[in-house]
DNA sequence: CGCTCCCTTGAATGAGTTCAAGGCGCGTGG
DNA sequence: CCACGCGCCTTGAACTCATTCAAGGGAGCG
């Protein structure tokens, strides 16, 4: 039984850094961890949580992806963002203990859940969590604020470009190529997420391919002019923002 | 000069309960007073912070009222909020001590100042601020969600219903009329905020008009049919959101 | 009075949607 | 091993809602 459970062991993940353990001293590290509770790996299409569920926890990817999003009264989805190993869901329960969206596997997915009650008292004893802590809640917010600016005022063009950048750069971070790699959402969920139509997303990325910036097979993308790319891009990023690594 | 500066009162404050000292004793309120900075107000047009600047401090509306957004480098901007009283500024900065937005003043405006390392300090110390501190958050999270989900799929006519509705509830619940109120910001603020241009919220508000929902004169917002605006905007909302009061 | 800024209105245009059809890859079952 | 069916994606053509372009109105202020 216990090994279809993932391993908690903070201190020797690869993720640490992009994770809360960042800063953290083995010591405190390990109290980390002793919050952290296993749980089931899940599959393609599971929920990991149910928009309006109460909610104990907040998880973090430890591998595979997830898809966010806000069901409307009338049945419309509205895709909300995606997560990679490393980022931290449910953070909106911050609110008022309830989560917001739902959460659904993109692929097999295994998570690390930190109670809220249990991190909250050990932010209070350990500040160097308590500040990393926040600034992941910082990089929420910060990202929610530019996928606004992207549905704002920006052509399908743009927000195809954007969003192929943005996965670049996260799988970057992740240690992957930043130049090929598959794209774990349907072609459904980006649309959805970007406020275009699955034919829209469509057409834009077989334009990019005609005009030799990407190669699309399937869900596979490769990235063969960057800065084409980001030609499109630059524009409309604020000074501060670089898709530079 | 001391006259020309707010008096810091947080427990005589009106807004006390939509704000930080919300759930903490007198003395952890008169705690919290004391880390306050006063501030001069900030009058119309007038930047309380700008993007980039380093981040010493979060700020809360006292009265009046902000709009932030963000700078393309092509100039355009993009509107990723709007500020009343009571509401924390500045969340953005957690990530890393920056600001990432600018803020400037709808009309003359005071606002709290609060130092980040003492509030830091101070959530350290005392558990009800630091649990207030995150449900601010959480609703900062949220909020943006909400931002995300109108301005990915909605129309013209659903998004301007949205936010006229939103400013309803955020005015009630500060004690104000749920359906007279002025607008604060220009119309070019909420079409960029929207997403639209200013000739379709323009034309969106006398439609709105002309069919006896709203009546508009100037900044002056007049809701006649409160039923008929939650009509238009009901189908697009999540189940657990709701605008009754 | 004559600016300027802000907002409204009308008509033409266009980017993205909608509707419709077809293709491709993959698993299942004959 | 092939045939079939299903989910997912692409492509084309018509349409539509919001934008763009252009003009004018009205409040506030020097």
């Amino acid at each position: 039984m216990e090994s279809i459970f993932h391993k908690v062991d903070c201190f020797h993940c690869r993720l640490a850094e992009l994770c809360l353990p960042y800063g953290l001293t083995q010591e405190e590290t390990s109290r980390l961890e002793a919050i952290v509770k296993r749980k089931l790996p899940i599959k393609l299409d599971e929920y990991l949580y149910r928009q309006e569920d109460q909610a104990q926890s907040v998880f973090t990817v430890k591998s595979g992806s997830f898809r966010s999003f806000i069901l409307g009264r009338d049945g419309a989805e509205q895709t909300i963002g995606f997560y990679l190993p490393g980022e931290l869901m449910g953070l909106e329960a911050l609110q008022n203990g309830r989560f917001r969206c739902s959460v659904v596997a993109l692929e097999t997915a295994t998570v690390c859940e930190l109670p809220l009650s249990r991190l909250n008292e050990l932010c209070g004893k350990i500040p160097s969590l308590q500040t990393q802590f926040m600034r992941i809640i910082g990089k929420e917010i910060v990202s929610d604020h530019s996928k606004i600016v992207l549905l704002g005022n920006r052509s399908a063009r743009e927000k195809m470009a954007t969003f192929l950048l943005m996965l670049s750069r996260r799988y970057s971070a992740l240690g992957f190529s930043s130049t090929e790699f598959n794209l774990s959402m349907r072609r459904h969920d980006i649309a959805n997420f970007l406020g275009l139509t699955i034919e829209t997303v469509s057409r834009q990325l077989t334009d990019l391919s005609n005009s030799g910036i990407i190669t699309v097979k399937q869900r596979g993308v490769q990235i063969n002019k960057l800065d084409a790319l980001k030609a499109i891009v630059e524009p409309c990023l604020p000074n501060h923002f670089s898709f530079t690594h």
